[in-house]
DNA sequence: GAGCCGTGGAG
DNA sequence: TCTCCAAGGCT
C-alpha cells in the first residue's frame, strides 16, 4: 500500500472547499463551537441544506454559552425543516453540559457520549477542532476506504474493519485536514455511482480500482420497502388564527409544533380524533410525504372554532412561516391555504 | 443488532 | 416518478 496521506493532503490543499465552519487548509485547529454545530447539522444532511442554517444559528447564538441559554421552543423552531429533530433536542442538552463545565472536552474520548455526539462526531471534532489523531469515519470515508482496501464484507458489519483501516492511514500531522479531505474526496470524486477514478489522487493505491471494481464497493444490504400510511390534517381557524399543537417530546417529529392530526394508520381514515367538534369539511386532494421508514398520505379537513376552548396555540395564519413547522406540516398548510383560498 | 428517526437533491 | 443516499445517533 503506497502512501495515502501525502497525495491526499496535496489534493486537499488545491481543492478544499471554503465552508463557513472550516479553517483554511494547514490550520491545526478550528473553533470548537462552530465545528460541533456544523457536525451535528451535517449528520445525514447535505452541505447545501446546512450552510444557510449554520449561518443563521451562529448569527443568533454566537457561542455555546448563548446556545445553552436559548429558549428551547425558539431553537426547535429554528431547526424546523432540517429533519432528525432529536438532533435539536440533543443540541441544547449538549450545549448546557458544555456551558456548565466551561468548555468542550478536547479529546475524542471526552467528547464521546455528549448528547448527540457518537463515534463519528467525537472523532471529527477531536481531529478538526483540536488536532487529535482520530479515525474519522462517515459514509464518505467508509466508501473511500472500502475501495482503497477492497473490503468485501458488507455494511454495516464491515464498519470495524473499515475503522481500523482508516486508523492505519490517518496521519499524526494534520489529522483534521486529512479527515475533511477524505470526506471531500468521497463527495466529489469517489462518489457512490460512477466514481471519477481517473481524477483521483489515490488511484495508484486503490485496490478496487486496480481490479476495475471501484463502484462495487462498499457492499450494502438491500433496503426495505416503505409501507404506506394514511392520516388527516385538521385545520381549525378562528379570526385569522389557526390551531397548532406541540408533538410529544420523543418519537417522530418529537417536540415540534404541528398541525393537529388523527392517527396515521395503514388504511385511509375517517373523520376521527379531530381536536374539537366542528362542521369539518374535507378539501379535495391529499398531501403526500415520505419519511425515513414510511410514506404518508394526508387528507385535509377544515373547520371553524366557534369559540370552543381547545388545547394548543392559536397562531396567526399570515405569520405561519415563523411557527417552525416541520416540512410535512408546512406542506399541508400551504396546500390547504391554496385550495381554500 | 436492528429499527427508528426527515429532508431534499441527483440521476 | 422512483430510487438512492447524505459529515449518524439512540434505544
Amino acid at each position: 500500500m503506497g502512501n495515502i496521506a501525502r497525495p491526499l493532503l496535496d489534493w486537499y490543499d488545491a481543492h478544499a472547499r471554503a465552508l463557513p465552519w472550516r479553517s483554511p487548509p494547514g490550520h491545526p485547529r478550528a473553533d470548537p463551537y462552530r465545528v460541533w454545530l456544523s457536525e451535528i447539522m451535517l449528520q445525514q444532511t447535505t452541505v447545501a441544506a446546512v450552510r444557510p442554517r449554520f449561518e443563521m444559528f451562529v448569527e443568533r447564538w454566537p457561542s455555546v454559552a448563548a446556545l445553552a441559554a436559548a429558549d428551547e421552543a425558539e431553537l426547535m423552531a429554528a431547526w424546523a425543516g432540517l429533519g432528525y429533530y432529536a438532533r435539536a433536542r440533543n443540541l441544547i442538552a449538549c450545549a448546557r453540559v458544555v456551558a456548565q463545565t466551561g468548555a468542550f472536552p478536547e479529546t475524542e474520548a471526552g467528547l464521546r457520549g455528549l448528547p448527540g455526539v457518537g463515534a463519528y462526531t467525537a472523532a471529527a471534532i477531536a481531529a478538526i477542532a483540536f488536532g487529535e489523531r482520530a479515525a474519522v469515519v462517515d459514509a464518505n470515508v467508509a466508501r473511500v476506504v472500502a475501495r482503497l482496501f477492497a473490503i468485501a464484507a458488507p455494511l454495516p458489519g464491515a464498519m470495524e474493519t473499515i475503522r481500523a483501516a482508516t486508523d492505519t492511514i490517518t496521519p499524526a500531522d494534520r489529522p483534521g485536514d486529512f479527515a475533511q479531505a477524505m470526506m471531500d474526496l468521497g463527495s466529489s470524486v469517489c462518489t457512490p455511482r460512477r466514481p471519477a477514478c481517473l481524477a483521483c489522487p489515490l488511484n495508484t493505491a486503490c485496490m478496487a480500482y486496480a481490479a476495475g471494481m471501484a463502484e462495487a464497493y462498499p457492499i450494502k444490504p438491500a433496503k426495505a420497502a416503505k409501507p404506506q400510511r394514511y392520516g388527516t390534517i385538521f385545520w381549525l381557524e378562528d379570526a385569522g388564527k389557526v390551531l397548532l399543537v406541540r408533538r410529544p417530546p420523543k418519537g417522530l417529529l418529537g417536540g415540534m409544533r404541528a398541525l393537529p392530526t388523527g392517527p396515521w394508520a395503514a388504511a385511509p381514515p375517517v373523520l376521527e380524533e379531530a381536536p374539537v367538534r366542528s362542521n369539518w369539511e374535507m378539501l379535495p386532494g391529499t398531501v403526500g410525504h415520505v419519511f425515513t421508514h414510511f410514506r404518508l398520505e394526508l387528507a385535509l379537513a377544515i373547520g371553524q372554532a366557534r369559540g370552543h376552548a381547545v388545547a394548543g396555540e392559536w397562531w396567526p395564519v399570515a405569520d405561519l412561516e415563523s411557527a417552525g413547522l416541520p416540512t410535512v406540516f408546512a406542506k399541508a398548510a400551504a396546500e390547504i391555504r391554496r385550495v381554500s383560498a
